[in-house]
DNA sequence: ATAACTGCAAAACATTTGCATACAG
DNA sequence: CTGTATGCAAATGTTTTGCAGTTAT
């Protein structure tokens, strides 16, 4: 996840374009400006840490442009939003990289990402059985890591 | 779901009680009043619903009492919280209610409950790799049903 | 008696909206 | 030019908090 290859930003940059484009959307600075700030980090990044950071980095933006460019994206499949338990919501970048759900440590916060054939088979029969054309899910499994760093940790040695 | 054995609310409101004996935590009308409101229907209601719904009913009771006491009964394993990709959260009786998951409809909003023992295997095996003791997890399945009450039925045939 | 709990209203937080201004097409 | 997007601030909706008064134990 750390070694996002430059040329997908530069894939996703011009799918944006080519999507604003046919709908005759505007292109504009602040629109590019947080997809790139999406996809400059392979993190898990709610709203207004994306428009703190803008800002931070001189960008002259409005949490207005950022929600509404994030409906946009998302729409066009550049960006995935995700609601991990929380009321804020969660995005991440989403070109060429596969379909994935995560595991997420409840005492440090740490998440993990994997991704297992089996939910596609699950998908497809549930779907079948109500009568669905079901089109995305979302697994998160929750628990506790081993890690030394997590604050929580090896506090009792029984299931939760 | 519609047929909830009354017995099991009764236990419910006994396990609630020695929950609350046990941690040393007061037995209050307003605590049983919630559980009862939760407990009544089979719904996944959101916080602010059951206030209104106990308030309508002549129950004297305040929004921070209902949202207190949703924590402490999710806390003790009564309650489930789920996050259906919204900001607000929903709640649905456990007791005596297998652990399942949702099947949603994107265009009506209804709600399917399926269980899947694939699950437990995913579960299982990706905690093992991250080294996380995994306890808990949330499944949803978003797609369009084919019912005919469906306010977005049948738009376009392909798949999204 | 004495914690814990309740109600109320205010605060906090995430997100949306209205509107005048700015700017991409 | 023209309509769409922006910035700002105010509004909205959900949940939390502070505190004085209430009540279960």
């Amino acid at each position: 996840m750390s070694h996002f290859p430059y040329e997908h930003v530069e894939a996703a940059r011009e799918r944006f374009r080519a999507y604003l484009r046919e709908r005759g959307l505007r292109q504009t600075p602040e629109r590019f400006a947080v997809l790139d700030e999406v996809y400059r980090t392979g993190e898990h990044t709610d709203a207004d840490t994306l428009y703190s950071r803008l800002r931070g980095a001189g960008v002259q933006v409005s949490r207005a442009t950022v929600y509404n460019t994030l409906d946009v994206l998302v729409a066009c499949g550049l960006v995935a939003r995700h609601q991990f338990g929380e009321a804020q919501a969660r995005y991440e970048r989403a070109y060429s990289y596969a379909q994935h759900d995560h595991l997420i440590c409840l005492d440090c916060g740490e998440i993990y990402e994997f991704c297992d054939p089996r939910l596609h088979g699950i998908q497809e029969m549930i779907g079948e059985i109500y009568d669905v054309r079901v089109t995305q899910h979302a697994l998160t499994l929750y628990g506790h890591c081993g890690r030394e760093v997590c604050p929580n940790r090896a506090t009792v040695p029984v299931a939760s």
